[in-house]
DNA sequence: GGGCTGACTGACG
DNA sequence: ACGTCAGCCAGCC
């Protein structure tokens, strides 16, 4: 029975344990779900399921917050990240590379 | 069941 | 280095 988690699932569990005051891009969270190549649809899946996932703290790879958010504006996330300790620029422009958690080595066992 | 969509990524010019 | 194009994959209608 392949996966018992839908790949949606996953990504939803992905992100609900990025660490506070960390941030994550869709590649990265794509390629922990197990597909390295849907990145795209790593948006799709929090678009479809509500968001109990701190979806606020996945962002594009160029550090840039791409959610569109659709009846929120950009700033709300720009707000959730800073209420994280992240600091983002003016323009939803994150350091990854102060921020940025790629799984940090540990994938636990799994 | 087939086709379109989407909160992306990487390659090419 | 920046801008544009095409590919990708699974969910949803």
């Amino acid at each position: 029975m392949k996966s018992e988690l839908h790949f949606k699932d996953k990504v939803l569990s992905i992100v609900s344990k990025i660490p506070y005051g960390r941030v994550t891009t869709y590649g990265s969270v794509a390629t922990l779900a197990g597909l390295p190549r849907g990145a795209r649809f790593v948006g799709g899946v929090l678009h479809f399921n509500e968001v109990k996932a701190p979806w606020h703290r996945v962002v594009n790879r160029h550090g840039f917050i791409s959610t569109k958010c659709i009846d929120h504006p950009k700033k709300l996330q720009k707000v959730l990240l800073e209420q994280e300790g992240i600091e983002v620029s003016s323009d939803f422009m994150i350091d990854l590379k102060k921020y940025g958690w790629f799984g940090e080595k540990s994938l636990d066992n799994s």
